[in-house]
RNA sequence: GUGGGCGUAGCUCAGUUGGUUAGAGCGUCUGGUUGUGGCCCAGAAGGUCGUGGGUUCAAAUCCCAUCGCUUACCCCA
């Protein structure tokens, strides 16, 4: 047998009224807050995502689906989004048309890792960037955007954590005076962590191992390098967040994986979703749009993992998708009257009624129990003595209740099912 | 890449110290009088017990390998 390559899925009927009722979340949310979608294509040039998310991270390193076409080019399956969207940003000079540019986007995103819970091979994520501006109220924004879809979707057992970067100058120092601080204690640190000093010290804060956080205890805090305008940035978004009610947890130890980010950091994790818990991640990239070729503009945005997010809500049962139902079956009484069941049902369907009826060759009884099944508000019984009269039954499914319709007056029945 | 857990009907699972034709619930299908659902009742279909090898008189059950799923680490949504 044939199956889904590891890590992808199939999103049966079942499944995908839950992907409908967010995705219609997702849609409401941004147009209140005025953003526009965008799409960009499944794959771009392997180079894009190199630069733009760091050759040095995990993503770009080893966890591409990267491949050579037939005309010798490097293309790569998108592992996110950002980097798409300011390809896309700078191609049609966005930047010039409007001061300000707020996009989204919902879209499968592709990286090669092993699969656990809240983490596949192909997933999907929807996000925004707000690409234009340096004001902290965009920051706060785009918090709030995803604060308020994951409120709208009726969970409750979420938390905002949130951090600031600073600028590079700031955080490099903050590097080294890390790097000092745990240098000392190196032979003591986790094999990981080891390779970090050296890597990437930031990862060494988040880092799982107990002894490794024990070892951080008295360690320099990223907060205390942040110059005057990086500190003051940061305290604004705190505020905004405060009169947007929203609250946050202030991580000083939130460093995020890619490369990019500068200034304000966050995350939004669930606790019942398994150890990859964060449901969402961004924050400000003021350099990136430089350094894929633009011309320097400040930017903030997140990203929202889709699977993350319906587990967190079926865990916690935060909405039930509504009952199935269609309007009306058509029950074939008698063989012969294939073709009227058809005619009917075209007529009904022509004026945008739900409709089914029998392709199996089943008997009334079956029909009924079909009917039933489908969750039909009304049944009408075609055949027999009262059709050679020119008449249908029309049954109530919910109370029982039968009546005559002449065929002639079958506009009748609209009014009634509808 | 590394470690743990698990692979029996479409689904969820049972299968006792290895021992008759491998079971249940749900779902599906048919029927319970001539044209009427839900509840109920009766019956039916559906399984190479993941795959391959080994031990044994005998393997779903024990051993090995392999594949798959799952979960955690790394990292990330």
């Amino acid at each position: 047998m044939i199956k889904a390559i590891k890590g992808t899925n199939d999103i049966l009927p079942d499944e995908i009224q839950y992907w409908n009722h967010l995705t219609n979340i997702v849609l409401n949310q941004m147009n209140i807050y005025n953003y526009k979608e965008i799409r960009t294509p499944i794959f771009e040039q392997t180079e894009l995502f190199s630069r733009g998310i760091g050759d040095s991270t995990d993503i770009v390193s080893k966890e591409m689906y990267t491949f050579i076409d037939r005309s010798e080019n490097s293309l790569t399956l998108k592992p996110e989004m950002t980097a798409s969207v300011v390809r896309a940003f700078i191609e049609h000079s966005l930047g010039k048309q409007f001061g300000l540019n707020k996009l989204f986007y919902i879209s499968p995103m592709f990286r090669q890792e092993r699969p656990q819970a809240g983490r596949f091979r192909q997933f999907h994520q929807f996000g925004i960037e707000a690409i234009g501006s340096h004001n902290p109220y965009l920051d706060a924004e785009v918090i709030q955007v995803a604060f308020s879809i994951l409120q709208n979707l009726g969970l409750k057992d979420i938390e905002v954590n949130l951090n600031s970067l600073g600028i590079p100058e700031e955080r490099n120092k903050f590097a080294e005076a890390l790097k000092d601080f745990l240098s000392s204690k190196k032979n003591e640190l986790s094999e990981d962590s080891k390779n970090r000093l050296e890597s990437n010290v930031f990862r060494i804060l988040d880092s799982k191992n107990q002894h490794d956080q024990e070892l951080l205890a008295g360690s320099p805090s990223l907060i205390d390098f942040l110059g005057e305008e990086s500190l003051e940035h940061f305290n604004k978004v705190k505020e905004l967040l405060t009169i947007a009610k929203i609250p946050y947890s202030e991580n000083h130890k939130l460093v995020r994986g890619l490369d990019y980010y500068t200034h304000t950091t966050f995350e939004i994790l669930s606790s019942k979703v398994g150890a990859q818990s964060a449901l969402v991640g961004g924050g400000r990239y003021n350099l990136l749009i430089e350094q894929l070729g633009g011309t320097s503009t400040p930017a903030v945005g997140f990203a929202a993992g889709i699977e993350r997010i319906l587990l967190a809500c079926k865990a916690e049962e935060s909405f039930i998708p509504a009952k199935e139902e269609i309007d009306i079956y058509l029950i074939r009484v008698d063989k012969e009257l294939e073709n009227k069941i058809f005619e009917i049902g075209t007529y009904f369907r022509y004026n945008n009624r739900t409709v089914e009826f029998d392709y199996l060759s089943r008997s009334v009884k079956a029909q009924m129990r079909e009917a039933n099944r489908l969750n039909s508000k009304f049944v009408l019984f075609v055949g027999g003595e009262e059709f050679s009269k020119g008449e249908v039954q029309l049954k109530n499914m919910s109370d029982g209740e039968q009546q005559i319709v002449h065929l002639n007056n079958l506009d009748s029945i609209l009014s009634i099912i509808k």
